[in-house]
DNA sequence: CAGCGCTTTCCTGTTT
DNA sequence: CAAACAGGAAAGCGCT
């Protein structure tokens, strides 16, 4: 019934909280001395497996994340649902199929998961942004968690393309891009979405929060401090708190983004305005 | 510059 | 008693 099997990760109970957080998340979510503080950000990448062929279902939703995180797009504005599938599935996709799936976001994915297949290299250059190669983190455990090889994935957009792609210019994406899907939020995440990204990433999550119940969107916060110091890492804000950021959460449920969970404390709910926390959500 | 969305900060009171 | 929870109010900040 309650499926937290990928959430649960052990952590080495030797190291302090500190080194977890420098070690786990140091490369991929602070930005040392980077004036525009997007390299490394963006630099947050699929630097382990350059095969996305061989992705499990939870690194192709990685992939998703990053790509828009580092246009600066809002995660909800891509239905995630239709990308219900492993890297061999994707890889499989036509420029169609990206269009299908993912609207004017379609191109921009479609080139991304192109230069990854050929190259097996990351040179992602879409807009103004530019994924730098020579980060080389060796950390990037990606255990492929809990999507057997062999599950079945019925592709009604499935139009394989004969052999050669309609590929698109690359102005051509950019015209498309700059656009369309130019939207606001900063840096493309907010509080709820950074929250979202550490269950996701239970290979990152160094026990700061965990599900409940993942099928209900439920969970709980195990390190509250941490989870608000790394938050404000984020937002360059050393001051951050959990009462602080308790403040925020409780201004989302006004909004459905999350739903109220009363007399459990440290416990939330994603609500319906809450996208791109589980495989397929309608 | 204005206005807006999303917090951030602070605070007082209540609940666990 | 120490944490959390609850919201109101207002300031801050990045973006269109």
């Amino acid at each position: 019934m309650v499926h937290q099997s990928v959430a649960v990760m052990s952590v080495t109970p030797s190291t302090t909280l500190d080194s977890q957080l420098t070690t786990i998340w140091g490369p991929t979510n602070s930005y040392p001395d980077d004036p525009t503080g997007m390299s490394s950000y963006t630099g947050r990448l699929w630097t382990c497996d350059s095969q996305p062929q061989f992705w499990s279902k939870y690194q192709v939703w990685e992939w998703l994340q990053q790509v828009m995180d580092m246009n600066q797009i809002n995660t909800s504005s891509i239905p995630f649902q239709n990308f219900d599938m492993d890297g061999h599935q994707l890889c499989n996709l036509s420029y169609q199929d990206f269009i299908h799936a993912a609207g004017s976001m379609g191109p921009i994915l479609f080139q991304s998961i192109t230069e990854l297949k050929w190259s097996g290299q990351y040179h992602v250059e879409i807009g103004q942004l530019e994924v730098k190669p020579e980060l080389n983190f060796s950390i990037c455990p990606f255990p492929d968690v809990s999507y057997p090889p062999g599950e079945i994935y019925d592709p009604l957009i499935h139009t394989l393309a004969p052999a050669a792609y309609p590929t698109p210019s690359t102005l051509d994406i950019k015209r498309s891009f700059s656009r369309q899907v130019k939207k606001h939020n900063p840096r493309g995440t907010h509080l709820w979405e950074f929250i979202r990204d550490i269950l996701l990433n239970p290979e990152r999550n160094p026990g700061l929060i965990k599900w409940e119940d993942w099928s209900e969107g439920v969970f709980r916060f195990l390190k509250s401090e941490a989870v608000a110091q790394l938050w404000g890492k984020k937002k360059n804000n050393s001051s951050m708190t959990y009462e602080k950021l308790s403040r925020a959460m409780r201004y989302y449920y006004k909004r459905e983004i999350l739903e109220r969970v009363d007399g459990r404390r440290l416990v939330y709910k994603f609500g319906r305005n809450a996208r791109g926390w589980r495989e397929s959500d309608k």
